[in-house]
DNA sequence: AAACTTGTCAACCGACGGTCAACAAGAGGA
DNA sequence: TCCTCTTGTTGACCGTCGGTTGACAAGTTT
């Protein structure tokens, strides 16, 4: 059937095989969107058979998981406010490492929140994000505790910056600093119209 | 195998057949999401086979569009601005208006929210709603033309609304004056951080 | 070279959205 | 009463999905 000199498949090491999937399925996650790649199609494009696949990881969403998470390491790292600066500059800094990260993968960044939003699983990891920013923020900016309406105008806020970065990356009409003060204008306004104006040395 | 006078189904006219389908879909698309309905179990659900359901219906998306069509023309309808009233009175009552039919139908709002984030199909759907909402707000608000700025603040504005009012049916912390005048001023705050204060009569 | 571990895969499962040829309910004419 | 014809209705099917399983084969040990 298949001559000796030419093995069925090639043997891999576990940690180089699992090494290899991780490397590959970040690429196909952050160009396609997670509904438009099936299992047995990034299988086929490692070149391996969907089981092999299922034997490295428990299920498609575990894998996307696991595919992203080096890419949320940065993102945690680079977003980690520095304690030494006061709560507005802590958030102005994370906002604009955010923003740059996003500017620099920006096709990345719109698919992935694409597929974090398109599935139900994922959509939940996301809604856990969303709520440990939000207990950041509001953590940061009341430390006595904040109010109803600031936790809902925090993550509503949230929704605006997720809203604003997808237009603003599909028309590139405004630059990076803009839109920092842009949504940091928004927060503090937001902040002001629940009535609770943060304890925060006056922005001119 | 079978009396007589017991008939493998029941024939109906096709209007009436149709009608039972969309009153039946929208309840069931409005208390499930659009991700936990097969279309087998709709029709199930009604007593037919599924191909009877695609008989009436091309496909599950349009059978959820047209399901909707009810629901969404009520929506419009009741926030139909009227033309006698100044641009910001019209955006409050039309808020107003919008935020009570959230209320007396948080679940179907949410799931239906839920479905629209959670489905590409749906995603694009909400997407054009929520432009041609954008360019109501901002064609009232800016007869002459909008900033960009403006406009990313509007539709990250939509975003905002569209979480402050899950977070808001979630908790019900928040008397719907209150996230109305929440809103109000976010969006105006918006507005005022994008630079493009809109040209309204004083809020005192 | 035989035994053993384990990386690997073809074949399978149930459920999905969607399609199709064919059956049968029921109205009209004889 | 029977026959016919229209058409509402269906069971069986397709390709694909995420996920599972039993068995083969590559590589290591003795």
């Amino acid at each position: 059937m298949r001559p000796m000199s030419d093995p069925a498949y090639r043997r891999m090491d576990v940690d180089e095989r699992r090494a290899q999937l991780l490397e590959r399925g970040a690429e196909l996650f952050t160009s396609h969107r997670y509904d438009e790649l099936s299992m047995s199609r990034i299988a086929a494009e490692v070149g391996i058979s969907k089981a092999l696949l299922y034997h490295y990881f428990p299920s498609k969403q575990a894998f996307f998981e696991e595919t992203l998470s080096a890419w949320a390491e940065r993102l945690r790292e680079r977003t980690e406010p520095d304690p030494s600066l006061s709560p507005l500059e802590q958030l102005t800094s994370s906002l604009d490492a955010f923003l740059s990260l996003v500017e620099e993968n920006s096709v990345a960044y719109r698919n992935l929140i694409q597929s974090a939003t398109a599935v139900s699983e994922i959509r939940e990891l996301v809604e856990t994000v969303r709520h440990a920013t939000a207990r950041r923020i509001l953590d940061g900016l009341y430390p006595n505790g904040a109010t109803p309406k600031a936790r809902i105008a925090v993550s509503g806020w949230l929704w605006f910056m997720d809203g604003a970065c997808l237009a603003w990356i599909e028309h590139r009409d405004l630059k990076r600093e803009e839109l920092r003060d842009l949504l940091l204008g928004v927060l503090m306004g937001a902040l002001i119209a629940a009535g609770s104006p943060p304890d925060l040395p006056q922005v001119s």
